[in-house]
DNA sequence: TAGTAATTGAAAATCATTTTCAATATGGGA
DNA sequence: TCCCATATTGAAAATGATTTTCAATTACTA
C-alpha cells in the first residue's frame, strides 16, 4: 500500500465511521500516513502547519484520538518519552525502531503464541494483549 | 529475594554509587521495593508520605531517576499512560501485567535470540535492545 | 566533631494535554 | 444548488506532570 493509498484508506475509514473530512484532519492524515518514523502531536503540528498554517494543535490531538480508535495508527513507547504515533494498517504490529534516526518499520516471522501458551501455563494469567518493540540501528545509521 | 533484602540491596547500590542515604530516598525505596504493581511518582509520593509526611514530590522524581540509572527499577508502559515504575533486580526483564488490578510480575522461558536473529537477517538492523510486555488478567481477577 | 558538598522541599517555570466556548464549515436533505 | 443542523474548529484557559531554581538542611568524610 503506497502512502497515497494509505491516506485515502484512512480518510475512507474516518468517513465510514461518521466523521467529517475536514482540512485539519486531512493535514494530519497527510503527514502521519507518509511518515516512516513515529511522530508526536507537536511534531505533526509543526509539519502540518507548513501546508496549513491555521491548523490548531488541539485538532491534531483530536485527530490522533480518532485514528487510534480506528486502529489506523499505534502508539510507540520509546524507553524514555512515549506518546508518539506511527501508521499501522492491520491493527497491532510489532515494531523495529532505529535508535539513531527514528525510522520505524514492522517485522514479521514472530509467532508469539507458543510463548503466550508457556506463560499462561506458568502463571495462570489470561493473556489478552501484548507489546513488542525492538530497538537498534538501521542499515543507514550503522555506517 | 525478599522485599527487605531487595530494599537493602537498593540502598547498598545507591551508597556504592556515591549517593547519600537520606530519609526521602529510604521512603521511596521502601515503597517501590515492596510493590507488586507499577507505581508512578504521585502514587509513590502519596504512599510514602504516610510514613514520612515532609517528603517532597521532587525528591520522589529524583530518587526514581537514580534507581532507573542503576537499573534497579524499570519503566512500565501501559497502552495508555506510561511513566510508571516497577522493581526489577537483574536489569531488563519481561513483564506480565494484570489489566484489572495492575499486579505485575516477570516471566521466563522466552529466549528472544532466535527472533532477533531472524529480524536482523530480514531487516539488516543491528538490534541492541527490546521491550516485551504481556497484558491480561491475573488468576485473582479472572473470578 | 566540624566542615563541605550533596540533598532537601517550596515555589516558580516549563511543557504536554484537556476543557471550554463561540465562531465556522461539512455534508445530508430540500 | 442551496440551506441548515450540528460536528468541528482554533484560541484561550484550565489542568496535570515534570523540571528548574534556590536557600536551608543534612549526611558523611576527614
Amino acid at each position: 500500500m503506497s502512502c497515497d493509498e494509505r491516506k485515502e484508506h484512512w480518510l475512507d475509514c474516518l468517513k465510514a465511521s461518521g466523521y467529517r473530512l475536514t482540512a485539519p484532519r486531512r493535514a494530519v492524515v497527510e503527514i502521519l500516513a507518509s511518515s516512516s518514523r513515529a511522530l508526536n502531536a507537536t511534531e505533526i503540528y509543526d509539519l502540518a502547519s507548513q501546508q496549513y498554517p491555521s491548523l490548531g494543535l488541539v485538532s491534531v490531538y483530536r485527530t490522533l484520538e480518532k485514528l487510534e480508535e480506528l486502529e489506523l495508527i499505534q502508539r510507540v513507547h520509546h524507553p524514555d518519552g512515549c506518546q508518539a504515533f506511527i501508521a499501522g494498517f492491520t491493527g497491532h504490529q510489532h515494531l523495529l525502531i532505529c535508535r539513531s534516526c527514528g525510522r520505524t518499520q514492522f517485522f514479521e516471522g514472530d509467532d508469539m503464541q507458543p510463548l503466550f501458551d508457556r506463560v499462561t501455563a506458568q502463571s495462570g494469567y489470561q493473556i489478552s494483549d501484548h507489546w513488542l518493540q525492538l530497538f537498534g540501528l538501521c542499515t543507514n545509521c550503522q555506517k
